[in-house]
DNA sequence: CGCCAACTTGATAACATTCAATGTAGGTGG
DNA sequence: CCACCTACATTGAATGTTATCAAGTTGGCG
């Protein structure tokens, strides 16, 4: 029995389950939603969560579709994104295992979400979630303490967008990747940073071809260096620090 | 007795209080936090709120200070920002009445306040509005709608600083003002632009004479008229819609 | 009335984009 | 197994949008 479901544009109807209550041994409980939830709470979220595995490039919903629909990711990264009519594209996040997709309160979702790597999700329907929310008010404060987080990490988003250069940019992102890594448990230094240039350019407001001078200069000056795989070497943080942050 | 604090850098150690449990008759009630609550859980809302009038220009709290203090607006404009250590300024909001103020987890503010207009707000001791929280998780789920929706202008505005050009952005700028002034029973139209130019440009990645060359075009080619005291018609909304999303 | 800050307008320059070509790696089929 | 194809990445040259530098102008306030 496959458990994938075949790239397509959209989510397909049936999608595959995993039978067995996933949540005692999902890798990523300790640090997402379910983390406000005692063991026989678990119990009621398994049962109204599917597991669902994609390949890399689908597209999970699109912005405008119905939000009827939750998401935890459990493996994999996973990449937001705006589009304006001609096609101009914002990407406004990458997610990575323990992170929430689906956090809006509308009817129908913001953005659009594709997977950048084969990734597993947990997929709730929302009303069902919902009234899990009533039952238990501490997993209500969890969602809320990710909200804000979130908040938190889109204005440094901001300041980036609207102030940065094009090396403060990349040096912001690569310290951002592998400080975010480094709070999940995933190695930190070398980083992996799994996206295409023009995934990291629709990130930061730049251009491809920007993208990878800017890489190459980081390169050339021994500050970082590009290995195997998509991991990046960062040679020295403090530079790299000081670079982000302009001064 | 005066109601108003001074202007000076940071907010001062004594503030003016509003004996008189001023929830009743608040302007904001029904679009704010206020909004989830009944009449009787209003009076302990009142206990612990004082409300605080600041001139323009005054700086409520900066990056970095302790968040032992939240607040809500009721009437005025502030601006939030961050700065980066060059003095770059990237404002990441601009709040009207209603908005609530400091929707973070950290303990520290991750941004600056401060008021545009001369403002009054409601100020509440973190600790204590807490615990308020437990008590009434239907506040609970407001502040988390709340802050849904922040996530979701954030997420625009991401679009925008990334990927729109100035005159996009400043039509973008117009439009969102308006809507706002809509939803709170402002006029929309003619719009209340009560910030500077300056302060216009470090929210759109701008810098002021970009800002004011771009007024100018719009104004030349009819699309907006400028008029007395801040105000701005939107002389044809269609036109600037499209300007917005670059069709 | 005069001053100062905010705004507007103009000329020049810079950074990033655009357009174009080449290089590289992974996957497929002959 | 290798040639080929495609997608992605890198590099180069020219262009353009916006920033920067520099005067002026307006308007509010003492």
């Amino acid at each position: 029995m496959a458990l994938a479901e075949h790239a397509c544009s959209r989510e397909s109807a049936v999608a595959a389950r995993i039978d067995s209550a996933p949540c005692n041994a999902c890798p990523v409980r300790s640090m997402s939603v379910c983390s406000a939830l005692e063991v026989d709470e678990l119990k009621r979220l398994a049962d109204i969560l599917v597991s669902v595995k994609v390949d890399a490039g689908h597209t999970l919903f699109a912005e405008g579709d119905g939000a009827d629909t939750l998401f935890n990711v459990t493996a994999g990264t996973m990449k937001l994104y705006k589009l304006l009519p001609d096609g101009r594209r914002q990407i406004t996040g990458f997610l990575l295992p323990g992170d929430f997709l689906g956090l809006s309160i509308n009817d129908t979702y913001a953005y659009s979400a594709e997977s950048v790597t084969p990734a597993t999700l947990c997929r709730f329907p929302r009303r069902r979630l919902e009234g899990l929310l009533e039952d238990y008010p501490k997993m209500q404060r969890r969602l809320f303490a990710m909200a804000s987080s979130e908040l938190a990490a889109a204005q440094d988003q901001m300041l980036l967008l609207g102030r940065k250069n094009a090396k403060e940019r990349i040096a912001s992102f690569l310290l951002m990747l592998s400080e975010r890594a480094k709070r999940r448990g995933y190695a930190e230094n070398p980083v992996h940073v799994p996206m295409s240039r023009s995934d990291i350019a629709d990130y930061l407001g730049l251009t491809t071809e920007t993208v990878s001078r800017t890489f190459t200069q980081l390169k050339t000056s021994r500050v970082i260096s590009l290995l195997e795989g998509g991991k990046v070497r960062l040679n020295d943080l403090e530079i790299l620090q000081e670079l982000a942050e302009g001064a």
